[in-house]
DNA sequence: AAAAATATTTAGATTAGTCTAAAAATTATA
DNA sequence: TATAATTTTTAGACTAATCTAAATATTTTT
């Protein structure tokens, strides 16, 4: 259980977690290549590391696949990248655009309790400054469907990923109001008459006009099992 | 001045700046191979490459002595691992006696802004969990006498850093108080009629008997000018 | 289905940090 | 002050991660 990975190899794993998601077959060796910025010889050597230590399947010429475990690595690695961008822009005031380099370090610091830790004192937040959803710690990821605030459900818990409308006004507006990317949301009641919403926003009770919630992209959060 | 200094040689020159400390003279090849657990023919290769760099001053047979520039370095990377250490007792309930580990990593996360931004969130601490004084930002570290808190001056800035009786009932007492190692402590007024003390401790003012304060050890805070 | 183009692997080299064993310098001792 | 003991350096080798160039597979094109 204790794998204890070099930088490089968790980078290899992140890598084709990543590329996983856009096709369904293998991760070939020259896209690899590509998303690290090396040589496919660099990679053919790395993925057969990996094989050896059965995080990833691999047969010559077919291109690479992540095993249950190597899956398992590259999502608590995404965890704790995602988790230390909240912290960044919550509590050391950075942007959401200047916190990926920095993560991008964080991220590989081992330490069995330290991303649980963190996570706790973050309040388990469950998107990351770009609306990226976060892992839990058995490595469950939220899945999201994105739609206009105004037309959320009831009671579906969700989270704000982004504005239709990005006047300077409007990003005022919502600045002054405290609402941002990440923040979860759920409505709590809809005025028939003039549509407006009353939600709970980061744990507060506030009221939001129609013209607003037109305005707001969420996604719905769900928890979906990996594996 | 973007030095990019590998993991490795920042903790050589952690070890050279820790080992100075002890004795005026150079640091020799033997003790660093010691504190690094390493071999003396590795201290040598790489003393010689820190020598290139200009981190350290080094001449064949007569051991090592960091250069300015390797001293600034030294000092901020200690500043970087205590102010770890800080947020992670005081964020993350990490006692004190199992953050070293954690921030021995922490420590080497490159970034132009990154400690500066934790130094404010953390509210510019002067000690570390341990105690141990926190250089600030121009790499200036504040300097100490230990004395018992009874001894104090009045309105001398100081910090907790040990007890003098470690009896349960005593550790418990200041537990209750909340009062901990490394808490920023000042006196502001002390009764003539029965020694008692009126303190300001973490921003709050609390109230003090003689006994508790014969048991405090505690150490003035000074700002001491690197160079 | 053969030739051409592309992708992947292998072979051999390089760099950082380390090691062991032997050589050289320094320090201690008699 | 010679000799012994200790410390430090050098020489040569190893591992991880990378590279270039050449060899081999696979895929595409005609």
């Amino acid at each position: 259980m204790k794998s204890n990975l070099s930088y490089t190899e968790e980078n290899y794993l992140k890598a084709i977690f990543s590329l996983s998601k856009k096709s369904e077959s293998n991760v070939s060796t020259n896209d690899l290549a590509n998303k690290l910025v090396t040589k496919a010889s660099s990679v053919t050597d790395m993925v057969k590391k990996l094989a050896d230590k059965k995080l990833v399947n691999y047969k010559k010429y077919q291109g690479v696949k992540l095993s249950d475990q190597g899956k398992k690595t590259a999502v608590s690695i995404i965890r704790s990248h995602r988790l230390w961008e909240v912290f960044l822009v919550k509590h050391l005031s950075y942007r959401w655009d200047e916190v990926h380099e920095i993560a991008e370090q964080l991220e590989h610091v081992k330490s069995e309790t330290l991303i649980d830790n963190l996570d706790k004192f973050l309040g388990f937040p469950e998107v990351d400054p770009h609306g990226d959803p976060i892992p839990d710690k058995n490595g469950n990821i939220p899945i999201f469907t994105k739609k206009l605030l105004s037309e959320l459900e009831i009671d579906q818990e969700s989270s704000i990923v982004g504005v239709k409308d990005s006047s300077d006004v409007f990003l005022k507006y919502l600045n002054n109001k405290g609402i941002a990317i990440g923040n979860k949301i759920k409505i709590v009641h809809r005025e028939s008459f003039d549509k407006s919403l009353e939600v709970i926003l980061n744990e507060q009770k506030i009221l939001i006009t129609e013209e607003v919630a037109k305005n707001l992209f969420v996604k719905n959060i769900n928890t979906h099992k990996l594996k």
